[in-house]
DNA sequence: CACTAAACGCAACTTTGTTGCAATAAGATG
DNA sequence: CATCTTATTGCAACAAAGTTGCGTTTAGTG
């Protein structure tokens, strides 16, 4: 139900202490209910209608979420960012998968990135970021 | 020597049977003095004063080179894309690293990213893009 | 209800990369 | 070595993603 799923982003928006905003709420609200990693562009796409939006409000409220650790940043060779809600079942340590036809990015929860990978002599590990390109199920 | 380098740079673009230019050499032979992955402007920079290169030129150049399969490029989250000079010794399927002080990126030879991940039923691999991050030997 | 700092909207800007087209030059041919 | 053909280059203009500055609105507090 959707008004379940605005009521829970409203509540893990209260909960940072900071100020319970439409614009938060909604913007967390479409993050939840995708499986996915959605861009920038479709978070636009999905709360036309529902309220008024300006771009920048968007990057804000994205780059605000992200801070506070109820979403998290995926870069892609696309050069776009893309977000997914944050969800008690996956860390911030995975891999993500890219289908290279519909360019739809998931979580690839079963890889686990924060595994020490070898590196070179004097170096200090901090995080990876692994996305395996290929094809979805749908498009293969 | 620099001569060397140019001579060698010369030599691979001939061998690709498309004309040897200049700006082609020249782009290659910078790269291959490199022992990292550079973006764009870098390589712009060090092409100052050697010759004329105008930015479009050189984007093209490096895609150029990059189909030729004489370069690979690198994305990353800073939406910049890096170039490094093929070297026999590793393939494309490895991994990068890069400091999140001096934005530095270098191969990880050691690890092979062509490994075949844990992915979904239904999915197929087709290539991974993994990037360590941390902190490299100078900046620890 | 009034107040204040945080959010927001708007306009302008930056960075990275791309497209179209006319001018130039690599290398093949005579 | 002059000429010709076509790939390469430079220029100008454009496009997309994201950022900055600033005045206006609004959430939350008293």
């Amino acid at each position: 139900m959707v008004t379940d799923l605005q009521e829970y982003a409203k509540e893990l928006v209260r909960r940072t202490g900071d100020r319970v905003t439409p614009r938060r709420v909604q913007t967390l609200s479409v993050l939840l209910a995708e499986q996915r990693a959605v861009t920038h562009h479709e978070i636009g796409d999905r709360l036309q209608g529902k309220l008024q939006l300006d771009r920048v409000t968007l990057y804000r409220v994205l780059e605000w979420l992200s801070e506070k650790g109820l979403v998290h940043k995926i870069a892609s060779d696309d050069r776009v960012w893309r977000f997914r809600a944050n969800v008690e079942t996956h860390t911030h340590q995975h891999a993500h998968f890219k289908c290279t036809r519909c360019t739809r990015v998931t979580c690839l929860d079963g890889i686990d990135t924060a595994h020490h990978w070898p590196l070179p002599a004097g170096y200090h590990f901090q995080g990876a970021e692994l996305t395996v390109k290929g094809l979805c199920a749908e498009c293969a």
